[in-house]
DNA sequence: TGACGCATCAACCGATCGGTTGATGCCAGT
DNA sequence: ACTGGCATCAACCGATCGGTTGATGCGTCA
């Protein structure tokens, strides 16, 4: 038997998800959390075999929670179940140590497969996910440094290169050095590009 | 009892549906559809009291197949139920004649409440949706003229004004009046934070 | 008819931007 | 010690941008 912890911060999704799963003879829902603090808290009282969890929610997200448990309930396994996000946070839910990342798009039969797997100690990827895992391998992403992601959210905002520079205290040829690179990983030609660019690919906040 | 077609593209969300209208007194599912054409082809063959449906669905969106079931059959009335979508989509669906539109991370006595409501004539919306309305009747909404649009859309793709000029056939004056005219209108003072800002209010899609 | 929104266009000017060509210094890893 | 990434900085220059000040013409609506 199979014991789950199911976090969705959407009432009726998470019905739906405790219907599925209860309805399934080798599992059981042992406790519904709805926002990342809960779900850490019902982790390490129940001490499922999976948490079950979205990875948007209010206060603390899906991925912070994941680190969370995992430090704090080494033998439960987490499944992030969502909606399709941008490769950066599917990253960093992996990252943090999440065994399996399915898609509420997909049927019921492969989500609940999916958390059979990784109760079994298995690692549960959609499809889809898995294959960008296989593309990133092959390619790996694009990143900005802090610094960089700071200068690019300042001209998402409008800021000028003057303007910049004066809040961040340094210089224009700084900023637009920054701006430079950013280009260059971007691989694109102009500020405003580089601001959708960067969006698209998840590095920065919409 | 208020017989209800319910429309969800995903599998386990539609399950959390069912299940809820199932469980009360009240109402009945009698038809599911995984996307918009497909509740159009079932709101005509069972002529439900109310349809219950996502707006952003594959092929045929919310608003669009909304506006198709209230041209097919003007007795059923609509109600979206979705994650909080842009103030511009929300606005399309209730132009397009939904009756109701209600947030999936609303408790579920709101949703039963809501569909209810509809099924009685009156109108159903989320609080947060009800305010943005109350809103923008104060203070109408910003829009831009299909050229403004389809200029803004060509400088998200970091074309330069003499590039953008060239594409749409027209003089580089034309294409910095129009952007002049953006600006005003959304009141910004560069072109990379009129892009944000009109990606914010749903102007632009992402 | 007049007003308004939209589309189109021009010229001038200062500010800003992007590219280029350098440079220094710090930190971490091999 | 060396290398690479990151952060910082400068000067010059041409291209682009944004603001300003006009203008015309079309279609729609009251």
């Amino acid at each position: 038997m199979i014991r789950v912890v199911v976090a969705d911060d959407h009432p009726i999704v998470r019905g739906g998800i405790v219907a599925l799963l209860s309805a399934a003879d080798d599992m059981t829902v042992v406790a519904e959390a709805s926002d990342g603090l809960e779900a850490v808290r019902l982790a390490a009282e129940h001490a499922p075999d999976v948490v079950l969890m979205d990875l948007r929610m209010p206060g603390l997200d899906g991925d912070e929670a994941t680190a969370r448990i995992l430090a704090a309930t080494p033998n439960v396994r987490v499944v992030i179940l969502t909606t399709y996000e941008s490769d950066a946070s599917i990253l960093t839910a992996i990252e943090a140590g999440a065994s399996g990342y399915l898609l509420k798009a997909a049927p019921q039969e492969e989500i609940l497969a999916g958390v059979r797997s990784v109760a079994r100690g298995e690692v549960a990827l959609a499809p889809s996910i898995a294959a960008m895992l296989v593309q990133r391998v092959a390619r790996p992403a694009v990143t900005l440094s802090p610094r960089e992601t700071e200068v690019l959210a300042l001209v998402a905002q409008g800021s000028s290169n003057p303007s910049i520079a004066a809040a961040l205290f340094v210089s224009e040829a700084t900023v637009k050095t920054h701006l430079l690179h950013v280009f260059e990983k971007l691989g694109v030609n102009d500020r405003t590009r580089a601001v959708t660019r960067a969006m698209e690919l998840g590095l920065l906040g919409r």
